[in-house]
RNA sequence: GCCGGUGUGGCGCAGUUGGUAGCGCAGGCGACUUGUAAUCGUCAGGUCGGGGGUUCGAGUCCCCCCACCGGCUCCA
């Protein structure tokens, strides 16, 4: 009836346009720069194409390309002609689901004949993509019906698959359909782009109204993906790719990529000289080196003085044990493909520990408890054995052998609120001291297999989120992600270039202490069960010093470096007051050593840098008459001449004593 | 485990259409004695991930295995 509709923008003014605009038209109207920056909009909330008429006093927001939700659509749009490409250079080529991701997009395929994509068809790949995109084809939305879209992909398998769930949602039997690309409308029918070169793929939208809005992307790589993310389902061939709002954005991208290599703890590993993974042991099996077991050691010897102040009690236990103990725990039900495999003794079978939480159930059960006694902290390093796949082995970040800083709380149930909010002060306390400032926990509950009763896990898991409320700390709810026994807090921080890393985890668990037969003796002088508490702050000690790694890109916080300073006499003739100069700094509790005059400053200091020492220390004439040192510290633009040796020897004792992340003159 | 890729002296790399392995760094030795990211010379070091095959002859072609890398699946 009115020839004009008004609409509501973000910032709430409301703006009159003729009826039947689109939000083309409203962009346009606001101004020729949103107009030429936006890519999608969304209505009341819902994301809708540039095309989409809009209706009377709807909410409306214009998409640009340069917002994560931009993007998100820049790189659907991507994808879509990846698989046109693709399918354009293979003709009878299947393709089935092709989503944004973080950073990027991906599309899965399947190649006719069993054919395998090769890196050196992305070139070629890209190469048709740019022709589409300079082609400026349009993405033209459509509505079908389900008859009509079984009809319209009547050769793609995997298109039809997906329509057929529409047209049946299977709901709980088939989670993994929805959580890759989110289902193509909902009620009774599907909705399609289509290309105007003809290209028509099932898509929910929406879309950059044209590819030429398209061009700052990047093929990356080919790899294997299951259909459906289910490895008894055919593997289909993915082809990751990442795509921008413009070449500036995109190459800053591929920069940070090459900067998360160079961070590589693997490769870092290797040229710090603190760990490598020999062939002779097997997969996953590291060794580390004087200077890594330095680190390690370092980080051990804080983690005991730590547990010690919080109230924990040290034990040891083997490596070894009867399988009769992870019969009990349940492990041998539940992960016996994931442990390593039985040794035949004195006709007994014997198996090496992936967890420590049952030997320390016995510790508990060698005696009578009393409730005077709880909570009961019993605290290990240590090192357990998993059988992982080989495919998932990642240095130190997934090994098959590591040491856990592991603990098992025994408590009343009186007692859960306050251990569990204390634990997490302490895994924050202890994360921050190694230069993580943010962190993310996820709350993760009972999955579809699980023992025990499930009002046991109620309370359980309610005893987690309290503890999460008290804490302040930010989390989400990974529901049906808890361990068998037990739901979890799993704590992850972000490091320096925003990556995030599961690092705790915390467990209440309701069901050992019962299989095990735990008890103590209340009050009332009866027995009863206590709750136990699984909680690791480190995790596993090698993976944390390899995220420490990467997290420091190498340069580790002087407290934690294998040499914190290194002493370059100019000459040989400075070489007495070097030796000095060294071992003052060794007096006031540094690590420091000397590099003689052998090769020229210059190399030498290189090196030291190579090294990522904190403090590099020249000596010459003027100090060896002055009593001071030339100060080169790491990170900073420029050295310090003539800075007295004792002050020197303070400031960076200080620093290391306060566990500073960087060196103090940085 | 699955898909793809890679595998040459400690490390990083070169090795044309198959004809019996080169370079840089690191290392040893010698010289140089040096003020803030690579001094010069010299020596030594590999049979080319392992096994089998094709060939007069294989690092280079084929098969099997192993390890590693990138993903997928998994992660108590």
């Amino acid at each position: 009836m009115a020839d004009q509709i008004t609409v509501t923008l973000p910032d709430g003014s409301p703006r009159s346009l003729p009826a039947g605009a689109t939000a083309a038209d409203l962009a346009a109207a606001v101004g020729p720069r949103l107009a030429g920056a936006a890519v999608a909009a969304t209505v009341d909330g819902a994301e809708v194409d540039l095309a989409h008429p809009l209706h009377d006093g709807a909410k409306v927001a214009i998409l640009t390309a340069d917002s994560e939700a931009g993007r998100a659509v820049l790189r659907h749009s991507t994808a879509h002609v990846m698989a046109q490409a693709v399918l354009d250079l293979w003709p009878g080529a299947h393709f089935a689901i092709g989503p944004a991701i973080e950073d990027g997009f991906y599309y899965d395929f399947e190649l006719p004949g069993g054919a395998r994509f090769s890196p050196d068809d992305l070139p070629r790949i890209e190469a048709r993509m740019r022709e589409i995109v300079g082609e400026g084809q349009s993405f033209v939305r459509e509505e079908h019906t389900i008859e009509e879209g079984l009809a319209l992909f009547r050769d793609q398998p995997y298109k039809r698959e997906i329509i057929e769930g529409v047209a049946h949602p299977a709901g709980e039997d088939d989670p993994g359909a929805a959580a890759a690309e989110p289902a193509p409308v909902g009620t009774g029918g599907i909705s399609t782009y289509r290309n105007s070169s003809g290209f028509v793929d099932l898509c929910r939208g929406p879309h950059v109204p044209s590819t030429d809005r398209l061009g700052a992307f990047k093929l990356l790589r080919v790899a294997g993906a299951y259909w459906r993310g289910d490895e008894r389902r055919p593997q289909l061939q993915r082809i990751y790719g990442t795509a921008w709002e413009c070449d500036k954005a995109l190459g800053e991208y591929l920069r940070r990529l090459e900067e998360a290599e160079e961070r590589d703890h693997r490769r870092l590993g290797a040229e710090l000289d603190l760990f490598h993974f020999p062939p002779e042991l097997g997969p996953g099996l590291a060794v580390f080196h004087p200077k890594g077991g330095l680190v390690r050691r370092i980080m051990e010897d804080y983690s005991r003085q730590e547990h010690e102040a919080a109230g924990y009690e040290f034990v040891y236990t083997p490596h070894l044990s009867k399988a009769g103990l992870f019969e009990t725990s349940g492990h041998l039900e539940w992960f016996a493909d994931s442990m390593y495999p039985a040794m035949k003794v004195e006709g007994a079978s014997y198996y090496p520990k992936p967890m420590n939480c049952p030997m320390h159930a016995l510790i508990y059960r060698a005696q009578t408890r009393s409730y005077r006694e709880l909570p009961l902290r019993l605290f290990e390093l240590g090192t357990v054995y998993r059988f992982e796949r080989s495919g998932v082995l990642h240095g130190l970040l997934r090994a098959r052998g590591f040491t856990q800083d592991d603990a098992h709380i025994f408590c009343t149930p009186d007692q859960l609120g306050d251990e569990l909010a204390s634990l997490l002060a302490f895994v924050l306390r202890l994360l921050r001291t190694f230069g993580f400032e943010e962190f993310e926990a996820d709350l993760s509950t009972r999955p579809e297999r699980f023992i025990g009763e499930p009002a046991e896990w109620d309370r359980a898991e309610a005893a987690l989120a309290g503890a999460l409320d008290r804490s302040g700390l930010e989390y989400h709810l990974a529901e049906g992600e808890g361990a068998y026994y037990a739901p979890k807090i799993d704590v992850h921080v972000r490091d320096a270039i925003g990556r995030r890393w599961q690092i705790a985890t915390l467990q209440v668990d309701f069901q050992e202490p019962a299989r095990f037969e735990l008890a103590y003796t209340g009050p009332d002088n009866a027995l009863h069960r206590p709750h136990m508490i699984h909680r690791a702050l480190f995790g596993s000690i090698e993976r944390f010093l390899g995220v420490l790694l990467e997290h420091y890109a190498g340069a580790l916080p002087t407290w934690l470096c294998p040499v914190q300073a290194r002493v370059l006499p100019v000459r040989d003739d400075h070489r007495a007051y070097a030796e000095e100069v060294r071992s003052q700094l060794g007096r006031a509790g540094l690590r420091a050593d000397l590099v003689e005059a052998g090769e020229p400053l210059g190399a030498r200091i290189r090196r030291a840098k190579l090294e990522k020492v904190p403090y590099v220390l020249v000596v010459g004439d003027e100090d060896v008459a002055g009593g001071t040192v030339g100060v080169n510290a790491r990170g900073s633009e420029r050295p310090r001449r003539g800075v007295p040796v004792a002050e020197l020897a303070d400031k960076v004792a200080e620093e290391v004593a306060l566990r500073r992340p960087a060196p103090a003159w940085g």
